[in-house]
DNA sequence: TAAGGTTACGGCGATCGTAACGATC
DNA sequence: GATCGTTACGATCGCCGTAACCTTA
């Protein structure tokens, strides 16, 4: 047995069970990846890999049962590799966030300015991704941390930090009906909505919002992404409901946003990442930036 | 990196950091390890061991950083193997108890006994030592469980289950005194005691008794074993207080036993294993004896 | 028949062992 | 000077790549 081979049986599990995938992410051939497996398989003593013909379908019961301690294998390895390069030069590598495009676009920016300032080493992947991906980026180590609103609490294998919490608000063009007068949650149904997907930036408390209400909000057009829904909005086609810090004073003047945070539940973004997962200090200190600007925006927001 | 070198890493920790002693447990030339060695901390760019001239001794920050994921991989590697053999053959193997010595006379041979008809295959080990030793043997893997009844339960990194409740009993020679009359602490301690040593045999619950009562027995032998304090109290030197079962009817026909459980606190055997340490069936299987011997023998005193 | 997996074989590189050397108690 | 660790060098074994072959959608 050795760490390639255990390295193996992960890309495996990430690329459908495909020999000649794998053999690719390895960068060596088709036929030592196989080899490989079979001496695996041989030490064993028993098929790790459930087969139709030569093609692997999926894993035996052995292979069920030993795949979880190959994560933990393959973990604590890049955890050793990711202590020691951190030991070295702690500011130098990468950091690799999977958020929804709403906080990439409206929270992330100062925090990633800042950081930046402090670790011109550090090479930024952000990828953009609904809340289930994240989380599912998490696992196959594709992001060190998450940023987002929904999902993320569920799953034992996180840790799970509040963010900030934020409010909705509706936006509409200038001069319509909704920009002036009392809101309520009946006056905002009479119009055709434009708002996130399900599993997207807070709507389940839009849901949770009407569910007692026994109300239905006609919503005709759903989409990941605040930008859209603005777009869509000017076209007037109906009413936005985004999140409060997706209305920028500046660029929107055009439109009027109303807050709604006494019609809409507070939603919570948190930050998530693997529990037995190292994150590099410079990670440690993206996450206290992400902290110190959600805490200033709370303050701003109070004024 | 490799799993050898992992492997090395483990045994350097317990060969107080000896590459020498290493080489000799992996079946290798000193150089190779050495050598080993040299590569790692070469590709983590920074030494993992602290050394005074050449000699090795003691980890630096790093070392003490990776130690731990050194030992996840190790015993996920060690699961993997266990699951394997487990799964190619579950009758053939090897089951390392750990246990004090009133456990393995007076305990483990109805359990193991069972056990043995079902897998004649399973090679036992038994090795007896202080319970803080047993613990150790369980982080080492030099043992599989361990049965015992102080100290485990402290350590988060074990499972412990409860195995069965006994009492202490006081064993005299026929015709001394205290086999007749009424049992008190006071009068216990007006004889000279003989007893288990300190940590050992539920010793502790015979200090809580005491110690609300101010009294202090003149415990002028203590011993790990109960054999040898029933030796001293066959010579005459004084009353024994030993683990109820370990007074055997047949063999000590010639010494008076008398429950004391009214006096001492009852003592509570336990079963512990390594909470991440995948165990065979068999050793499953051997828990499941030993709580069953357990079960009987509660059952049979209560006639 | 194309794509995926296995088998055979040759070459290269990693790692071991021997051996000589260096340092430390 | 005995023990422990390092360095140098030759030999071996493991692993990869090429290529031919087998199997199934």
């Amino acid at each position: 047995m050795n760490l390639s081979q255990i390295e193996l049986l992960r890309i495996l599990q990430e690329n459908d069970f495909s020999l000649s995938k794998a053999a690719e992410k390895m960068h060596i051939v088709q036929s030592a990846v196989s080899r490989q497996l079979q001496l695996f398989e041989a030490e064993l003593g028993s098929p790790v890999y459930e087969r139709q013909g030569k093609r692997l379908v999926g894993l035996t019961t052995l292979g069920q049962r030993i795949i979880e301690q190959v994560a933990t294998i393959n973990l604590a390895k890049n955890n050793i590799q990711t202590i020691a390069a951190d030991y070295v030069d702690c500011t130098q590598g990468v950091l690799q966030i999977a958020t929804t495009h709403t906080q990439a676009k409206y929270f992330l920016p100062k925090p990633i300015l800042s950081f930046r300032k402090k670790y011109p080493g550090v090479r930024i992947y952000m990828v953009e991704a609904s809340p289930e991906q994240l989380i599912n980026k998490l696992h196959t180590r594709n992001a060190d941390i998450a940023i987002c609103t929904e999902k993320v609490a569920e799953d034992i294998e996180l840790i799970v930090k509040p963010c900030y919490e934020w409010h909705h608000a509706v936006v509409v063009p200038k001069n319509h009906p909704l920009s002036e007068g009392e809101l309520s949650l009946e006056r905002l149904a009479s119009y055709p909505i434009l708002t996130y997907s399900f599993g997207f930036t807070g709507r389940s408390n839009i849901e949770i919002a009407l569910k007692n209400t026994g109300m239905e909000l006609d919503v005709i057009l759903s989409a990941a992404d605040t930008d859209v829904i603005k777009t869509y909005v000017r076209l007037g086609m109906g009413v936005g409901i985004i999140a409060g810090m997706a209305y920028d004073p500046l660029v929107d003047q055009d439109l009027i946003a109303r807050d709604l945070s006494l019609l809409i539940p507070c939603s919570r973004t948190k930050i998530a990442y693997l529990k037995n997962n190292y994150l590099p200090l410079y990670t440690q200190h993206f996450i206290d930036e992400m902290l110190l600007a959600a805490k200033e925006m709370s303050i701003s927001n109070w004024l």
